[in-house]
RNA sequence: GCGCCUGUAGCUCAGUUGGAUAGAGCAACGGACUUCUAAUCCGUAGGCCGGGGGUUCGAAUCCCUCCAGGCGCGCCA
């Protein structure tokens, strides 16, 4: 509808036009929106004001002529008032919103989608957390926003990859591999020191039994170079078996899971640097191998290959972003914890280096999660190994409540997580409070159902009995789903799907305690039974796309 | 010192990419279940949108500046 008004406030502009009464061009940045107050009307544009200054005369006199065209442009246009300072409000045929449900019904479990993407070929990157240790809250909110995200671009029209990137190699490795090695011989009674900068999570004891049970106690006297190797990766293969585990569980599917480790195997890393050399962006200095990051944008440039020879992480980065690239994905998305933020312009000085344009790159940083329980802060710190990890979440507070509270909330902004609130079955809780607007209606089409009233189609109802403004209103939030949708991949912006469905919910529960849908009158049931179902699809739709459930009953 | 993020009701947060009288939920108070699920609804109260300048028809939103909190600023990952 909103597109349909933008067409007839376009015609009428070029009509005026060619009757002289306007001389500007059509202004691109006009909108139409839905006003929040019935009293505006149902639909409201600004052109009037936007052309005040184009046209050099006040806006409400360019309103006055304006609306005067429009009343007569077209015949669903019921009525147009001007307001304020020179708003136009659209009076719109109740009728012209009856669509919607025919649409719903047709699209089904499609209705919301788009081609808006127009099928470009994104990656959504995230999570890609450290094989050192167990998932905590913070990486459960990134796996969250990765995992809604991805799903809305794939909903909008965009041909998506998720993947998760696993650092396998270096430093942190070892020092895994090394605790792993002193807990096992700790367990076969050879206890010595255990260094500061180790992990010293309880973890690493269930790795080391685990060793223990496959292989008794065979590495008690070999020396630490010989199988720290295979201590390295034993633990780091254990570890993300968890962390998969622990993703499959909180809803999150990953398409490809790509290991650094590998990126070294295929001499990639050393590709990308060579490559680099020969077309002179890198430089030696004080024994170190230079990227001219300064060049395209960042502070300073930047080490990539070590004074000892090894390559640093950012190395690592530009044969892996360089791979990603090779695959043909147009859009790159990598989801990483705000902490990293200053990395940003490392990356993208090394993409335009490449000559990749600013638009193919985006970084969503996800903020901090302040975990409390019942208000008071709980101490979190992973080297010590005190931490509430993402699967001790998901047992207490449930996996559709933890990923809502995530998905409410934009995500460049600190998090307060509170376990006691999250896991309270109340009002405090807005998972809740859309869960129960979907098992409420599956609830009224049984009882429907037992009343031998049989699932509505649009072409059995009539959608002019649905004259209350609540109707209306629902109508017409049901309409800009779709739209929703595609501004949300747009803006990568997954939480507005979440507060869309609050209001839309909020909206339906208002409803329900002033109508009834069954009543005596079998055409009215019929046809509620179809809008409340129509709301019914919307609200799946929207759950799905936040990776939470929509149950039948509660 | 420099950079990024945040600052909106007592608390937790939205605010449709500059629009009309700034909105929800919780907490507080008062109401609504013989009728499709009360995990719900209706009402009352609660605000110099951190402060100050600017841009314009119009600013919570954009620019500058200051204040407060968080996070970064490695030949760590």
């Amino acid at each position: 509808m909103k597109e349909l008004l933008r067409e007839i406030i376009a015609r009428t502009f070029e009509q005026c036009r060619i009757e002289g009464l306007l001389r500007s061009e059509l202004p691109p940045d006009f909108t139409v929106e839905l006003p929040r107050s019935r009293q505006h009307g149902d639909l409201a544009t600004n052109i009037a004001m936007v052309l005040a200054k184009q046209e050099q005369r006040p806006p409400r006199e360019i309103a006055e002529m304006f609306a005067g065209k429009l009343s007569q442009a077209d015949p669903c246009i019921l009525k147009v008032e001007i307001a304020g300072p020179g708003f136009i409000n659209c009076f719109i045929d109740a009728c012209a919103w009856h669509d919607v449900l025919e649409r719903i019904e047709a699209q089904a479990d499609r209705y919301g989608s788009s081609d808006s993407g127009q099928g470009r070929k994104v990656m959504v990157e995230f999570v890609s957390a450290n094989p050192t240790g167990p998932l905590h809250i913070g990486h459960g909110r990134g796996a969250a926003v990765g995992d809604a995200f991805a799903r809305v671009l794939a909903f909008a029209g965009y041909d998506v990859t998720r993947e998760y990137y696993i650092n396998d190699v270096g430093n942190q490795m070892n020092n895994l591999g090394r605790a792993t090695r002193l807990r096992y011989l700790e367990l076969h009674g050879c206890k010595g020191a255990f260094p500061e900068d180790l992990y010293r999570g309880d973890y690493i004891y269930d790795v080391a039994r685990l060793v223990s049970a496959q292989h008794g106690d065979r590495f008690v006297h070999e020396r630490e170079e010989s199988c720290l190797p295979f201590f390295t990766r034993f633990a780091s293969d254990t570890i993300l078996q968890g962390i998969k585990d622990d993703l499959r569980d909180f809803g999150v599917e990953f398409d490809s899971w790509f290991s650094e480790r590998t990126l070294f195997e295929r001499g990639e890393v050393q590709k990308a640097l060579d490559d680099f050399r020969a077309e002179g962006l890198v430089y030696e200095q004080d024994g170190a191998l230079w990227f001219a990051a300064s060049r395209f944008g960042d502070e300073k440039d930047r080490v990539v290959v070590k004074e000892d020879g090894k390559t640093t992480y950012f190395a690592s980065d530009i044969a892996y972003h360089r791979d990603k690239l090779r695959r043909g994905f147009a859009g790159m998305i990598d989801i990483w914890g705000a902490d990293h933020h200053g990395y940003i312009p490392r990356l993208r000085s090394f993409l335009r280096a490449l000559g990749v344009a600013d638009e193919a790159f985006s970084v969503i940083l996800i903020q901090m999660v302040n975990l409390l329980r019942a208000g008071v802060p709980v101490a979190m710190s992973t080297r010590s190994g005190e931490f509430v990890t993402l699967r001790e979440v998901m047992d207490e507070v449930g996996r559709d409540a933890a990923r809502f509270s995530f998905l409410t909330r934009r995500s460049d902004a600190q998090l307060d997580f509170d376990l006691d609130v999250a896991k309270k079955q109340s009002d405090e809780n807005p998972v809740y409070y859309v869960q129960y607007a979907h098992a409420r209606i599956c609830s009224i089409l049984r009882v429907a159902e037992e009343k031998g009233l049989a699932a509505p189609v649009f072409a059995d109802i009539d959608a002019g009995l649905l004259t209350a403004p609540e109707e209306a209103d629902l109508l017409k939030q049901l309409s800009g789903f779709p739209a929703l949708v595609s501004g949300s991949a747009r803006a990568r912006e997954p939480h507005r799907i979440a507060v869309y469905l609050m209001e839309l919910v909020g909206q339906f529960h208002s409803y329900y305690t002033k109508h009834r849908v069954i009543t005596d009158d079998e055409r009215l049931s019929r046809t509620r039974m179809h809008l409340i179902t129509c709301i019914r699809t919307v609200l799946r739709n929207g759950l799905a796309v936040l990776g939470v459930g929509a149950p039948d009953r509660m």
